[in-house]
DNA sequence: CAGTCATATGACTGGGGAGTCATAGGAGTC
DNA sequence: GACTCCTATGACTCCCCAGTCATATGACTG
């Protein structure tokens, strides 16, 4: 946790250092991601740096819990009746809008998944589990209410969606020519039709995937079941 | 390119010093990894590494694309009336038959699609290219038969698969805790039921994406329809 | 004014790491 | 033995980086 310091600074400064985090972290992996440049970039000195943050993980740990809970927010929860389409399309639309209001935020979180970065949501955070227990979630509760397939693990499941979903806004960059820089300014890219039209086939398969075949509770529901992200063994 | 003395070096030795190279790149990022480790490693002197390759680069880049060929020479090029269920699982199980004969160098080539890794295979390089020539083939041949829906296009479907096929080995070291070091070692970790089930789901699921639903041809066919996403995003 | 507390600062330290270079074998050739 | 390639070597240079510390500013207190 950043030291208290961080929080009396006046609001201005806090969010141009705040900027210069994001700045840092979008462009960088967490190993190539400079200290310094970050304070140049803020116009602070690094002792100051030193005197908000414990170090460079916990500066990088405050960034990403921030940037993680707003995309969180702006997904909302979704109502427990709601379909798995529901929810996946909602995902789906909640991300291109994180993206598209905060796309160096959300290239914190897209690299903030790789091998390089330090696992804060890996283990230890309660955030963590958010994302990716929120498909999980809805995936067991298709599955048990017969909406989805049962003879896949949700966990696998789960990956697969939040795979595919985080490579879409590179995809989409790459196969329409954004810039990046350009998608920062013009926040109307995802509206193009043919964009919607790749979000639009994607949950499409997506559900495809994981649709159940009309009878509920076939199958062995066995290996599948009761096996979230952490438990492994003894199957 | 390697200098030629690399090639001119006797075969224990050059092959020494790939073990080396295999080691480090496997166990760390590229930036990560450090020359002095690889040649201590190798037992080789830090003036001889620079002999032999032109720099860090150059040496990931030889290593890299001798795991690339080894791991396509393993697969071989599916046949073409194979379905697309058949060329799935030949990727799959072509990476699980990889991982068991070279833990280490699959890990590499795990690596290799990281954020933090210099753009080998990116746009020029065979393997990524070799797996979206396989999917973009299949699928196109599936629409044409039937076997796979023609209602979403072709290009978004090869890529989402090959997006999630590439991440395979990475989740997979993930959720089973396989340091790339311990991996080294246990050579038997992909054998383990749970990794061969995970295996098993993503191709079923994969499929049952693209799968016709037995009215080839029909649009707007069933399970995923009823809410264009692109309609709802006017805001 | 004197004192105290929170905040700012940037030079400095210690630790790597990539890449270089002067020097030293060693193996053939005449 | 002398000359020439090719190969080895590791100390060395230059650069960058995370984190520290002695020092300074300034506001508020009495």
């Amino acid at each position: 946790m950043p030291h208290p310091t961080f929080f009396n600074l006046p609001e201005e400064k806090r969010s141009r250092i705040e900027e210069a985090l994001k700045d840092e972290f979008a462009a960088r992996t967490y190993t190539q991601a400079s200290v310094d440049r970050i304070t140049a970039a803020a116009g602070v000195s690094k002792g100051s740096f030193y005197q908000y943050f414990v170090d460079k993980l916990d500066a990088y740990t405050h960034l990403v819990r921030g940037l993680m809970s707003a995309r969180i927010d702006l997904a909302g929860t979704p109502p427990p009746e709601a379909t798995f389409e529901e929810v996946l399309t909602a995902i789906v639309l909640g991300s291109h809008d994180f993206h598209r209001r905060d796309p160096r935020g959300w290239a914190v979180l897209a690299r903030s998944l790789s091998d390089d970065a330090p696992a804060i949501l890996d283990s230890d955070e309660a955030l963590s589990e958010d994302i990716r227990q929120w498909t999980t979630t809805a995936i067991a509760a298709g599955q048990a209410t017969g909406e989805l397939r049962d003879d896949v693990d949700p966990g696998t499941a789960a990956w697969m969606i939040e795979r595919v979903l985080l490579g879409v806004p590179h995809y989409v960059m790459a196969r329409f020519g954004i810039a990046p820089d350009h998608a920062a300014t013009t926040g109307s890219a995802f509206d193009q039709p043919e964009i919607a039209a790749v979000a639009r086939d994607l949950v499409a398969m997506l559900v495809a995937a994981l649709a159940g075949n009309g009878t509920p509770g076939r199958r062995d529901a066995g290996t599948a079941q009761g096996t979230p992200l952490g438990a492994q063994n003894s199957d």
